[in-house]
RNA sequence: GGCCCGUUGGUCAAGAGGUUAAGACACGGCCCUUUCACGGCUGUAACAUGGGUUCGAUUCCCGUACGGGUCACCA
């Protein structure tokens, strides 16, 4: 078999050789030690946590070394691909915070190592194909995909393992007349890579799980699809040599066709970058046990099942991005919580991340610990980035309360500020959709009573306190005033200013001063349990105080 | 099933051949307190399992169990 005159069968189109090729992607200009990391996301629709994660490693690794991240889109399935994936992808990446240095744009490519849409790319790696079928390395192959399932289906029955190799490897041996017939006769096609007779041992060093030993590849795996463009993993090999990333952060899905890329690039002479295998992000899921009763496992986040995968449920509960990124950033490197107690101001891009210190099994998504941190997260900001990003949000979803932000924002600013002074600060808003919810009785238009009043106190009563508060209420009197007031009227009417005498002896009172302050807050914010009441009916002012109490007198 | 990866409290996890096995979230109690939050103190709770190696193993080795991944012209 003369293997240039198979190449030029193969490819009659290319012209350029591989030497032409890697000239147009010279080496990076980056100070030492800088690194070159990538995300490459397919253009499928649909981006989840596990793709945040591993950007977040990508992007630190390469900005924290002054090196560069970019995209690079991953389409070489045409089937699965969606309109807009792409304007997704960058959409999403965005809101998160997450910046490319290059890469993929809506409608072009930035950056000199593009283009980064692997379809455009079709060219490139045809010139090196056609280089590998002239060393003998890579081969044609006819097979029908049912003379495949056949194959596959007798393997099987045989316990063998499956796959296209060695025996069951039938094109491997095809003649240059036997080729050139079934090209004439129109016959499809792809290519295969042609492995090596001997299996033997790869060692590879991953930079989160250490030293891998496994076989070698022993696979004759396709290259080139029937319809030109390459699979994943010569993709894999020729992009992230020409676009020179250092490192390769991917999900540990990969671990098992490793063998196959390894085998590739020592194919080509070209040095693997360093592999960084990242654990499945899992779930806590209740099933049934075999005793007729329940158990809790860990298992991995499903599409269907688990909303809290994909990165748009995050963007819809308005999770600040801030806290996603600190909480991937807790997973990723377990010090990062030490460090943000210890550096309670700083930005989380001054986190000095490592990957050292990365997990290697699969942790737990804990929407509860994403919670408490986005608490912490939305806490240190200024009631003036509070209301952008909450506002920010509401435009896009929840537009009847934009406009209610935008009508009242001095009054919101004054709200946002109740309970934030002080070393203590309030911890109420969780995310902008909660912050609808929690912040709604400051607006009349969204105002209404969701708890009774105690039964501890009858109407006459309650009726009462209320008309004796408005009458002595002072609206401009400081806090200690205006409680000082409110103790009076409890006390003068029966009920014990301190809760510790009502605790010790309730038949002597009406009721104690939790009474009658419950019931002030449930008419003013309509819940018993609220900030304070003074600095609410600050924010309400007078007129709105006034017309929520009188209600019930 | 073959191959590969993994297993420290409910969760995230630190850790090293000899430790009273950190810390955070969640949970319980107490304190603070006009409610709720916040905060402070405190408590319950863990090295999957069986063999080795060793003076000693949760840590090293082998097996087992369990969980995960992968076996495509998908990535």
């Amino acid at each position: 078999m003369n293997h240039q005159q198979l190449a030029a069968l193969l490819f009659p189109d290319v012209t350029e050789s591989r030497e032409d090729v890697e000239a147009r992607f010279p080496k990076r200009d980056l100070p030492e030690g800088a690194k070159v990391t990538r995300i490459g996301p397919s253009p499928t629709g649909f981006i989840h946590l596990g793709n945040l994660y591993n950007a977040i490693i990508a992007e630190r690794l390469a900005h924290q070394s002054g090196g560069v991240f970019y995209l690079r889109i991953e389409d070489t399935d045409q089937k699965r691909e969606v309109p807009g994936a792409v304007e997704t992808i960058l959409r999403s990446m965005a809101y998160f915070g997450v910046y490319f240095d290059e890469g993929a744009t809506i409608d072009g490519n930035k950056g000199d190592y593009g283009p980064y849409r692997q379809r455009q790319r079709a060219g490139i790696y045809h010139v090196f194909a056609k280089w590998l079928v002239e060393q003998g390395m890579a081969y044609p192959c006819f097979c029908t995909a049912e003379q495949l399932d056949a194959t596959r289906e007798r393997q099987q029955a045989n316990k063998e393992l499956t796959g296209y190799y060695g025996p069951y490897a039938t094109c491997r041996n095809l003649s240059l007349e036997e080729v050139q017939a079934n090209l004439e006769a129109g016959k499809p096609w792809v290519l295969r890579f042609r492995a090596p007779e001997e299996q033997g041992t790869i060692l590879v060093n991953d930079a989160i799980r250490g030293a891998l030993k496994m076989p070698s590849n022993n696979m004759d795996f396709v290259l080139l699809k029937s319809d030109g463009i390459p699979t994943y993993h010569f993709a894999h090999c020729i992009d992230d040599h020409l676009m020179q990333s250092t490192y390769v952060i991917r999900g540990e899905e990969w671990l098992a066709s490793l063998p196959m890329h390894v085998a590739l690039f020592e194919a080509m002479g070209w040095e693997t970058p360093i592999y960084c295998h990242t654990a499945t992000l899992m779930k806590l899921d209740t099933v049934p046990d075999d005793n007729g009763g329940e158990k809790q496992i860990k298992r991995k986040l499903s599409k269907r099942k688990d909303p809290e995968l994909a990165l748009a449920y995050y963007q819809q509960e308005g999770i600040c991005q801030d806290a996603v990124w600190e909480f991937l950033l807790t997973l990723l490197n377990s010090n990062y919580e030490e460090w943000r107690i210890a550096n309670p101001e700083a930005s989380y891009l001054d986190f000095p991340y490592t990957l050292e210190k990365m997990s290697n099994s699969g942790a737990l998504v804990d929407l509860e610990k994403l919670d408490n941190i986005s608490k912490d997260v939305i806490c240190r900001m200024s009631a003036e980035e509070v209301y952008e990003k909450w506002s920010a949000w509401c435009k896009e979803y929840n537009p009847d309360f934009y406009a209610l932000l935008t009508a009242y924002k001095d009054k919101t600013l004054k709200a946002l500020n109740v309970g934030k002074g002080g070393k203590k600060p309030r911890k109420d808003l969780v995310s902008w959709k909660q912050a609808c919810q929690f912040m709604s009785f400051y607006y009349d238009e969204t105002f209404q009573r969701e708890d009774e009043f105690p039964e501890q106190v009858d109407e006459a009563t309650r009726k009462e306190f209320f008309r004796r508060y408005l009458e002595s209420n002072d609206f401009s009197a400081d806090q200690s005033a205006w409680f000082a007031n409110v103790k009076a009227i409890t006390g003068d009417m029966g009920f014990a200013v301190r809760p510790k005498d009502y605790k010790k002896h309730p038949e002597d009172y009406k009721g104690s001063i939790v009474h009658t302050t419950n019931m002030l807050r449930i008419a003013l914010t309509g819940r018993a349990n609220a900030p304070d009441i003074w600095e609410v009916s600050n924010v309400l002012g007078e007129d709105c105080v006034r017309a929520r109490i009188e209600k019930y007198l």
